[in-house]
DNA sequence: TAGTGGTCTAGACCACTAC
DNA sequence: TAGTGGTCTAGACCACTAT
């Protein structure tokens, strides 16, 4: 006679901690039991247990730290991000009393790609300032910007770089410029491994790509640049 | 005296295999070796070869099947989508000549949840319909969508389900209606499972989640929605 | 030193696909 | 039937954390 074998796969094992987790049987910021006492409780070899494990890992339920445990997450609150034609991010945490900075991590001037130059209109032989920005909000990294600028709109630019606060002060203060944007994309994908470090995230944390086009008040576009936001943490919003 | 050890760990095989995807080396849609034959190749145990697949697979670039193979994913075109306060998603697809099609899943009358009932501006004891309903775009599940609208602002509505096109189309049709939206909110998140069942892709694809408001012409609101849309099929797009 | 998670070995058997 | 990936066992040793 064939016996009832216990069902007890690396699948329900994760699932029974998923439900445990969500019912707050194990609660968030402290660690689900240790490998070896899953181990003991189901009644499966380590490998099971860990497999798992790296199952909740990788649905973002738990971030295992090596000789400590596995640490439940938290949810993070998303902040709310309002699209417009007007705002910008420092903007749009100013206005939400969220401390934020932004931090000028990288430029240069250089000669546009194929993307650049038809997006900005550029003429052949025009250059560009391309910077790196990551922004800050409750001191933690945020997103990371690739912004385009044409170099004959901004003389000089590089001066306006030694106490970089935000692009949009640099627009405001120097060049007497107030930036629309007039277009937005996005698009939800999964991190590169240089950005998910930069943000100091796990590879499985989506976020949101947004690419924008900030033009003139007279029309004339400006600036063109790449975000990549944390999607956890950002809840975006767009009024018609 | 000790040996150099060869340090090909699981992190260096998933890194060599996807340099070499990336390179072309092995093409999309095509298969990767087979994990026998990777173990000779980096003279590795199997659960080596495994635990490097299944970061790739985790990763986005590749999906085993069982007793095939693990196929490399061909990178998705995606779709755009307008977001304004006009456009549908039918109507979206209808005007980019994308072939489409929508179903309705599930449908009940039902009291409205806190959520609702404020979004919606309901008074007490007022029903809502709330229905389920799966857009397809090129015979591919696309998106789920929950919609909620108040029963007294459509009489009679599942007289009008039986042949169901799209939402939009009964409310010209039989209610006069050019509805208007109002409000939307969007955060990259990874499905549920249901909804990554639903919706035909792995639990790590990252998914657009999308809250709107859709109101009468008058300012009345009649539709409050949430929508999950495969996030790497789809580029929506703000104009401002 | 004890306890935690991370890496790794060397197998076995099963389920599915292709021929 | 042979080849593929999926599940599972039963260990070993290492790296890191806490005390």
């Amino acid at each position: 006679m064939k016996q009832a074998k216990t069902v007890t796969s690396h699948l329900q094992i994760a699932e029974d901690l998923i439900t445990k987790i969500r019912l707050g049987e194990y609660q968030a910021n402290e660690k689900i039991p240790s490998e070896h006492t899953l181990c003991q409780k189901y009644q499966v070899p380590r490998h099971m247990v860990r497999q798992a494990i790296a199952r909740l890992t990788n649905l973002g339920w738990v971030t295992p730290v090596q000789g400590k445990g596995s640490y439940i997450k938290q949810k993070p609150k998303p902040i709310p991000y309002i699209l417009s034609a007007e705002t910008s991010y420092s903007n749009n945490m100013q206005e939400q009393g969220i401390d934020h900075t932004s931090k000028l991590i990288d430029w240069e001037i250089t000669n546009p790609n194929q993307e650049e130059k038809s997006k900005l209109k550029l003429g052949n032989g025009e250059k560009v300032y391309r910077l790196e920005i990551v922004r800050f909000a409750r001191k933690q990294p945020m997103s990371i910007t690739t912004t385009t600028l044409p170099k004959v709109e901004f003389p000089n630019l590089e001066k306006h770089f030694i106490h970089f606060k935000s692009l949009y002060r640099i627009f405001l203060d120097h060049y007497q410029l107030q930036p629309v944007r007039s277009m937005t994309k996005f698009q939800a994908i999964l991190p590169l491994l240089s950005d998910a470090e930069m943000l100091g995230i796990p590879e499985n944390i989506p976020i949101i790509q947004m690419e924008s086009m900030v033009n003139h008040p007279n029309g004339v576009p400006i600036e063109y640049n790449i975000s990549r936001i944390r999607g956890d943490m950002h809840q975006c919003v767009v009024e018609f």
